[in-house]
RNA sequence: GGGCGAUUAGCUCAGUGGUUAGAGCGCUCGCCUCACACGCGAGAGGUCAAAGGUUCAAGUCCUUUAUCGCCCACCA
């Protein structure tokens, strides 16, 4: 039977045919009932504010590789997808589509709006759901859970009651940020700050008795319509009897008074303070210390209101420049300073953030911190990185009460009740009747809703089941694993920390695992609105899944941020090329193999392929023992990897052994095997070939699902077989392990290359087969040439090699020499380029020279002797000893070639 | 202001105190060899940022410095 099969990989081909095929039937269902270890990992929800992007690519390849390979190790696995309803990002992406068609969300009403989000929510939760099956995640889509759901809600609601009723949820007036374009408040988490250059302007502000003035130093003239005080330190003398005397607030007809507080730094400014408790955090507690009024000058907008007089409907930029104006039009402004400053700014809209006073919910953290970081103490939870560790315990010792409420639309209503008769706040799980207090009817819901953190934070077990204890969340609570980006450690990994232990009892995960950010070329980060973000749907479908998968996973190297390149992505597609052209190796070659009588049917077992590599007149062929054992060192790197998060390791290792010991070494050797007219030695060549690929298809699976699993069924396989994805995963067996056969193949190998080497050197013809020499001291390296001199000669083009012991004379040819064996091929038209061969072998003498004299140096050393492990002495003398015959040789070369020349050219 | 990280080949980066520091890409030379030119073979290329220290032994541990990033922080 012929088979056809594309010379060139195409991606595009084959990955939509897997993608539904995984999905068709449920295939990675999990089972709460089902035998062996859990392995269990929540995703973390993508908002839904538009597609997944690059980063997201990284994480779910992660995600997914660790699911698999767990999965084919016969793990009872669950991979949780969902998403999150991202509540400020959510409602900006809606209210500025509604901007761009000319409607202002406000004069929609609110449940309207919602319902406009609902949709959207709808369109963008479809594209990442669409994007995920694409991309080939092996999650159990029958447990989709999204933050808002009604379920999730209801864990939300039974959240905020208990937190509320152990006093841990508090409603109170304080500074908080607020975002004058999203209008709303804002944890300090959500503002980021920028250096910026600003000024400094010096205001004298008058004595109310007229008798001088204080200056006071501002980088925010517009507020001072809202001083309610000039403070000043207690010891200063300059102030010293101002101490409770009244000053006039210019541009105002009020009086201020001033008073003493030790917050101030005499070296700063002018040593004078104006205090705005409404709009600056500093001066807030101030004006609570010394009981001063609050006057908020500004609007939700950012605009000044009534209480800013005259300058009352301007924005706040403007009116910081009119205010100046003003002041200097009256002689009040003393001077104005350049002065750097950081600003705050929303996260979500970069607008400068404006702090104000106003009621909000909060939310007690303390005690939650200190049970989280005495579990991350006990390592219950293990961090990589490691340093992450220390970055959460800095950020956890000096956490602060968290603002939950948001003045949005988009969210978990708060379930709290004011009542319009006792105005007193009922708190409860369903809508109540009356009010706790007065049991009047006059109930109206507070309008805020709770930051989307509050709900992912509980992510881990509100998405399993909780409150109820059912046999998902017995089964697969605490998760095995969190795998999430770095940047969100303080939001979400610290909170679902503190908030799991707080309502299980138990830690969320037992492991967190941080990976990089994937950044631009330039070092930035990926953005969407900068255009710098790549879209992992056009790479995919320019390079492949596979080859997207393999690309980002080969760089994640804990600790460092990725970029992706486009050639790095070239190179991953050569990969996914190269294995299936050594497929299609395989397949052309099948003919062959039945030709010879023997039936393709008979690999379709495992318990067929599982025996390779199998024997040949009593003994495993050298070539397959190796193959077999290179195979099992590089399963124990992949699992040693994989249980550290060490992706890059792993991806790296299997791709080596893919590459260079598979294709390279080992399908070139066993080429003649495979129609050798000696038909046992031809069919155990197949099979071990066939057992070879199976299982290294199998290797590869967790990393390139696409490609493995449509290769994987063009091979026999038994009958009912589904999936590669629910096969076994290759474990390294004892009885493949063998140094032995790793030892004499590199010796094979090392003499092929140096074969090849000369020939380069010489410019000998590529195709024409070539007499060599051999020459070794040792009888055991010329036997193991010996017996492998067809593979040797026909790898490195020889018509023959002449195995000789002793030395080989070191002139009269291209040579290469090592301290155990000599290689050569004597001149027959061609002779070596002196030009060049004189200053390689004066580099490699010299730098044998320097070597030899340090460890002659080193072993020479008292203290070394002593000191070193015996093993580490051993090894150096060895080396050293064979230095020394390396030495001699390239020596007597040297003299040799030296002497024919007459003159050697300048090294 | 505090903290963390980085500095290794032309580029992007691995590197877990112990032989001659690695990979991919790029570069040079030679090959369309019947799986693959998205390929094959052979090469060149590194005082591991600088200085000091610990150690028998340092790219790896410590200190200082420089440069570049990131995070945190209420100095008006």
């Amino acid at each position: 039977m012929a088979r056809e099969i594309a010379k060139a990989y195409d991606p595009q081909q084959i990955e939509g045919r897997w993608a539904e095929f995984w999905i068709k039937d449920n295939m990675f269902r999990a089972d709460a009932h089902a035998p062996g270890p859990v392995f269990s990992i929540v995703i973390p929800p993508p908002n839904v504010t538009g597609s997944l992007h690059i980063g997201h690519m990284l994480n779910h390849t992660e995600i997914d590789i660790l699911t698999r390979w767990h999965r084919m190790r016969g793990f009872n696995t669950l991979y949780l997808p969902g998403m999150d309803h991202a509540g400020i990002s959510t409602q900006r992406v809606v209210v500025k589509q509604l901007a761009d068609k000319g409607i202002d969300y406000r004069t929609l009403g609110r449940e309207e709006f919602e319902k406009r989000v609902w949709e959207w929510k709808a369109e963008s939760g479809g594209k990442i759901i669409a994007q995920m099956k694409q991309i080939g995640e092996s999650c159990d889509w029958t447990r989709e859970q999204f933050t808002l759901s009604p379920e999730l809600s209801r864990v939300v609601r039974e959240v905020f009651v208990r937190l509320y009723e152990e006093g841990l949820i508090y409603r109170a007036h304080y500074l908080i940020n607020w975002c004058p374009t999203c209008l709303t408040a804002l944890s300090d988490l959500e503002v980021t700050h920028e250096e910026r250059q600003g000024h400094l302007w010096h205001i004298k502000y008058p004595a109310a008795d007229g008798g001088g003035f204080v200056v006071v130093a501002t980088t925010r003239p517009e507020t001072m319509l809202g001083d309610t005080a000039v403070a000043v330190h207690p010891e200063d003398e300059r102030y010293a009897q101002l101490i409770g005397k009244k000053l006039r607030l210019p541009l105002t007809n009020r009086e201020i008074p001033v008073i003493a507080d030790t917050m101030v730094d005499r070296e700063f400014g002018t040593g004078a303070v104006k205090i705005t408790p409404a709009h600056d955090p500093n001066d807030f507690e101030a004006g609570r210390r010394h009981n001063l009024p609050e006057i908020d000058v500004m609007t939700d907008d950012g605009k000044m209101n009534g209480n800013a007089g005259a300058y009352a409907g301007l924005d706040r930029f403007a009116a910081r420049k009119k205010i100046v104006e003003d002041l200097q039009a009256q002689g009040l402004l003393e001077k104005i300073t350049d002065h750097k400053l950081s600003v705050g700014l929303c996260e979500r809209c970069k607008t400068v953030v404006e702090p104000r006073a106003s009621n909000q919910w909060f939310c007690k953290m303390k005690s939650m911190a200190e049970k989280a970081m005495a579990a991350v103490e006990r390592n219950e939870i293990t961090m990589v990185p490691e340093n992450r560790r220390e970055e959460f315990f800095h950020w956890m010792r000096n956490i602060r009460d968290w603002v939950i409420s948001r003045q949005l639309w988009w969210g978990h209503r708060i379930p709290a009740w004011h009542c319009g008769s006792c105005k007193e706040v009922t708190v409860a799980r369903e809508t109540p009747a009356k009010c706790s207090h007065c049991g009047s009817a006059a109930l109206k819901q507070d309008d805020d809703v709770l930051d989307t953190w509050f709900s992912s934070a509980l992510w881990p077990f509100s998405t399993l089941g909780w409150p109820e204890e059912t046999p998902d969340f017995k089964t697969y609570y605490p998760t095995s694993l969190l795998i999430t980006a770095y940047d969100i450690l303080f939001f979400w990994v610290s909170r679902m920390i503190m908030m799991g232990i707080h309502f299980t009892g138990k830690v969320p995960f037992r492991a967190v695992y941080l990976h990089s950010l994937v950044r631009t070329a330039s070092g930035e980060k990926m953005s969407k609105s900068k255009g710098t973000g790549l879209d992992p749907v056009a790479l995919n479908q320019q390079y492949g899944t596979d080859a997207m998968r393999f690309c980002l996973t080969s760089m994640a190297a804990p600790g460092t941020d990725i970029v992706v390149s486009e050639d790095r992505l070239l190179g991953a597609r050569a990969f996914a090329n190269k294995i299936w052209n050594a497929a299609r190796f395989l397949f052309v070659n099948l003919d062959k193999f039945e030709e010879g009588g023997a039936k393709l049917e008979d690999l379709a077992s495992p318990e067929v392929r599982e025996q390779a590599p199998y024997a040949f007149a009593g003994d495993v062929p050298l070539i397959d023992g190796w193959l077999f054992a290179r195979l099992a060192d590089t399963l124990d790197v992949v699992k040693d990897a994989f249980e550290t998060q060490r992706f890059h390791e792993a991806v790296q290792s299997i791709y080596q052994f893919f590459w260079n010991d598979f294709c390279d070494w080992y399908i070139e050797w066993i080429k003649p095997e495979l129609t050798s007219a000696d038909r046992t030695r031809a069919t155990v060549a197949w099979k071990n070939l066939f057992g070879a690929f199976e299982a290294a298809l199998r290797l590869l699976h967790p990393v390139m699902p696409f490609l493995t699993e449509e290769l994987w069924h063009q091979l026999p396989q038994r009958a009912g077989a589904r999936s590669i994805a629910l096969e076994k995963y290759p474990e390294a067996r004892a009885t493949w392990r063998n140094t032995a056969a790793i030892k004499e193949f590199a010796l094979l190998q090392e003499v092929i290359t140096a074969v090849r080497a000369i020939r380069a050197e010489m410019k000998l013809d590529p195709k024409k087969k070539l007499a060599a020499q051999f020459s070794s001291e040792d009888a055991a390296t010329r036997d193991a040439i010996a017996r492998n001199l067809d593979g040797v000669q026909r790898l490195a083009l020889l018509s023959e090699l002449q195995i000789t012991p002793g030395k080989l004379p070191q002139a009269g040819g291209g040579l290469r020499s090592t301290s155990l064996f000599d290689v050569r091929i004597p001149y027959v038209e061609t002779e070596i380029d002196l030009a060049v061969e004189l200053p390689r072998l004066k580099k490699e003498l010299e730098r044998l020279s320097k070597d030899i004299a340090s460890k002659e140096r080193q072993l020479g050393d008292e203290t070394f002797r002593s000191r070193a492990p015996e093993k580490i002495i051993k090894n150096l003398e060895s080396t050293l000893a064979e230095r020394r015959v390396e030495l001699a040789k390239i020596e007597e070369r040297l003299r040799e070639l030296d002497g024919k020349s007459g003159a050697a050219p300048a090294a």
